[in-house]
DNA sequence: CGTTATCTTGACCGTCGTCAAACAGGGTGG
DNA sequence: CCACCCTGTTTGACGACGGTCAAGATAACG
């Protein structure tokens, strides 16, 4: 069991880069603990100092930053696999804080060790850069959702986005799964209010493009629902063989 | 006159991480070319396959995304010694546009040399993440700024973090500066029309927080502007001492 | 079974988009 | 040097999308 936690983190990272046999033992050999979290934890505060290296393991974190009336926009959620924690890594300031969006069970590694191990591999900071770039292509996309398209568009691209990802990471199939946002949080993604969340979610159900029950959802028409989103997955990268960047 | 061109890159680069003298040197030994385009040129389509690397040398580019109706956004833009083209350099195919804002000089150098360099010195790696995790820090402070600000706060904003990134890149002084952005470009940033970018220019002129005469703006009161655009430059790291990440 | 969070809906209102027209400025060519 | 054009700015009238406020209905949870 022991092995699987880190080898989790390994694998994720073998897919951005071609890591080598040294990176594979060192990082099999970071020391870490494994902590279980309820769903609102916070993992990490905005303004607070930088964190340890957390790796999620299981659930659904987000990072949200806030204006100074209270307003609160999410800015990006993570799956089982990623790094809750990459920028307040590197930085001596967190600028945005990180919650669990469902209950979680997360890998916390040293600080520094990661740091120097990082420091040291060209491969495994390239991976973390594949990551990075990755992060902010999906963060662009989620730019032009907010700033160009009107209510209906935007909540179905979110909806399309969370399931390609959620797939791809072998966490539901066929277009069935739990949506484990609220609406509140759905409007902090998208830059809406939940009131207006909850209409636009109605219109969407009308015309036949998702059904729900509970927080379940499917898409009886995937391609239809892909077309008034605007979705097209290629911004999410996931068709990058292993290290192809890296070899090519 | 040669070495000064990619000298501003290798400073860049410097800010971010510790290099080594192998590093500097093979940076030092890539070949380019250097080339002007005009305000508006296309130095990379959404679509396209990965481009070489570019480094700005002088002038302003931005990125932008559309959606399928014809809506444009801006995700991004670049000051000198910034690098024009991470993610089209490591993806096989570019997920924006980038374009020059104003007339501009850059290097062009090749991808597979500047990605093997890369590939094989795990500073530069780390120095490129850095620029991409400061690249996503400012997204989201935009993501924060559209989805969560109405237009004057955000007009601001803009306006606040403009001038504080030319102000650090040595290009302006005394908060005076010119905005080289038209009003439409400015829409399209902040997720809002042309129009409204100038009803809301014009209010913040009539507040007295801003001062316009032809494309050169001024600050007469900075703190009030900043405390009414709910602008802290935080996120613009712009403390990083020299490597301060890679050796503490 | 009671308490609390979340969802749902309606009425009303404000911010911002749309459409359109006039105006200013800069470059080009006669 | 002036007419012309093109791009960008400015302003007004109007309307729509989405926010606000509030209340009731469901669902989640101890």
């Amino acid at each position: 069991m022991t092995h699987d936690v880190l080898e989790l983190m390994v694998r994720k990272l073998g897919t951005h880069a071609a890591l080598t046999e040294d990176d594979r033992e060192a990082l099999a050999q970071l020391p870490y603990t494994v902590r279980t979290y309820d769903a609102g934890t916070f993992l990490a505060r905005e303004g607070e100092a930088g964190s340890e290296h957390i790796v999620l393991l299981s659930g659904y974190t987000f990072r949200h930053k806030t204006t100074c009336f209270g307003g609160r926009q999410i800015v990006s959620m993570q799956l089982p696999g990623e790094t809750i924690a990459c920028s307040s890594l590197f930085f001596d300031v967190t600028d945005h804080s990180t919650q669990a969006l469902t209950p979680i069970q997360a890998a916390t590694i040293s600080r520094i060790a990661f740091r120097n191990l990082v420091r040291g591999s060209a491969t495994i900071s390239h991976a973390l850069l594949m990551m990075a770039l990755i992060e902010a292509a999906i963060g662009n996309e989620w730019l032009l959702n907010i700033g160009r398209r009107e209510a209906k568009a935007r909540v179905a691209h979110f909806l399309c986005e969370f399931a390609a990802r959620v797939e791809a990471a072998g966490l539901a199939t066929g277009g069935n799964y739990e949506l484990p946002f609220t609406q509140e949080q759905m409007g902090d993604v998208l830059g809406l209010t939940s009131v207006h969340v909850n209409r636009t979610l109605k219109a969407l159900r009308d015309s036949g493009l998702i059904e729900q029950i509970g927080k379940r959802v499917t898409f009886p028409d995937w391609k239809a629902l892909a077309r008034m989103a605007d979705f097209s997955g290629e911004y999410l990268q996931f068709d990058q063989p292993r290290g192809s960047n890296a070899t090519r």
